[in-house]
DNA sequence: GTGGTCTAGACCACA
DNA sequence: GTGGTCTAGACCACT
């Protein structure tokens, strides 16, 4: 029910914007429908310091995600995971469309066909 | 054998890098093979007023293509083209297996399985 | 565990590209091993102000290192030396070898023997 | 007595500065002592042409060379290698020193001794 | 005319 | 406060 810091193992790269990648990370933990509906997410300070970065840091990543409804923060209770599964499903659906776009965009820009394409995937580790 | 502003075609998005958007458009317009070995680019000056940019923000670009050994500088002459296709197809390389590692970290990140990301990529529009 | 000016020590010759001058000492500097690894640099305005020059004068120093991972870059915290020694040691190889091919060429040029070129290193102060 | 082309063998980069190259390689094969004393150096219009470059970058190299009195320039008759042996041993003496003193300042820029420079030098294809 | 360096100063992104 | 992008405009180096 309460999830903690652990559970999201977020890792971070300082060279990188940090709100980005806590915000990238919690997203796609959510997408990923590793988390559960509802939990209670750790507050931005505890967050904060456990991360050891700056809590207005935390709290624009929350923010993002309060955005699009994938979490909901209560006055005085802390913050939570949404209890709405279509959310999840509609960010999930998103991302993944987000991604699809992004790779055949780019393998057009390079004016390679869909066949060309394919077969490199086919090739790439998974 | 030498390159106006109308074949390599830029579109600026003012809300985004302008010198990172020239970069990656003649980048790919260079990984795609469209453009024709030791041809002439438009000069600094001259681009930068057809786009309305700063002649620096221009040059900012051409600098970073240098680098890659994509373009060559000559003070005095002009910026062409390499005439090293090799490294005109390492760039292909280079810029095609990034998409495709972005795309299977990217469906691995959302615990999709490598058949559905195929399928997915099939209704994909192409 | 932060560097300033005063241990750089930067001297700059107005005849010649400062900000290649910023690069060359700097580069110098952290090949020495004089510098500890993960140290923060100057701010670039504070160094910028320090050394009487532009700010986009000390960036693009700083840009050139960075793209060499001699540092690294955190927006709204500053710029920090690698803690990677071996970028550090490849540096340092780098600048040794291309310092002896350098020399060694030059001798060759002149139709010296290495036998001559030695000696006369030999003679020189040291 | 007379010089052609050929004899000086040009090897010319168009990524540097056109004169430089010109410059250093003609200085360097009197350094040499490769050519002929008061033999007659194509002329500038002919050198141009053979090397495809403009006139004028082919003169600002003659003019340098002049100014060291290596060579000298007689109006309506052409330009010819000084006949004065002293002056190449001059030049061939200070370019010899300038890469001594340069080689030894950049060892001790890196901080390395006189005995590890020579070792550095020893392994050096020769 | 072509690229290269530098400045002053504005405005944005991140912590 | 710290780095990043952009502009206008000056002056230099090379062909």
């Amino acid at each position: 029910m309460t999830i903690n810091e652990e559970t999201l193992n977020l890792q971070l790269d300082l060279s990188k914007p940090l709100y980005e990648q806590i915000l990238h990370q919690i997203r796609y933990a959510l997408a990923r429908k590793d988390l559960e509906l509802g939990a209670k997410l750790p507050s931005v300070r505890e967050l904060a310091q456990q991360l050891r970065v700056n809590p207005n840091t935390v709290m624009r990543a929350y923010q993002e995600l309060n955005r699009d409804e994938l979490i909901e923060t209560r006055r005085g209770q802390g913050t939570f995971i949404t209890t709405k599964p279509q959310k999840i499903q509609h960010i999930r659906d998103n991302l993944a469309t987000e991604a699809v776009n992004s790779f055949i965009d780019t393998m057009q820009e390079l004016g390679m066909s869909r066949q060309t394409a394919l077969s490199l995937l086919e090739e790439g580790e998974w």
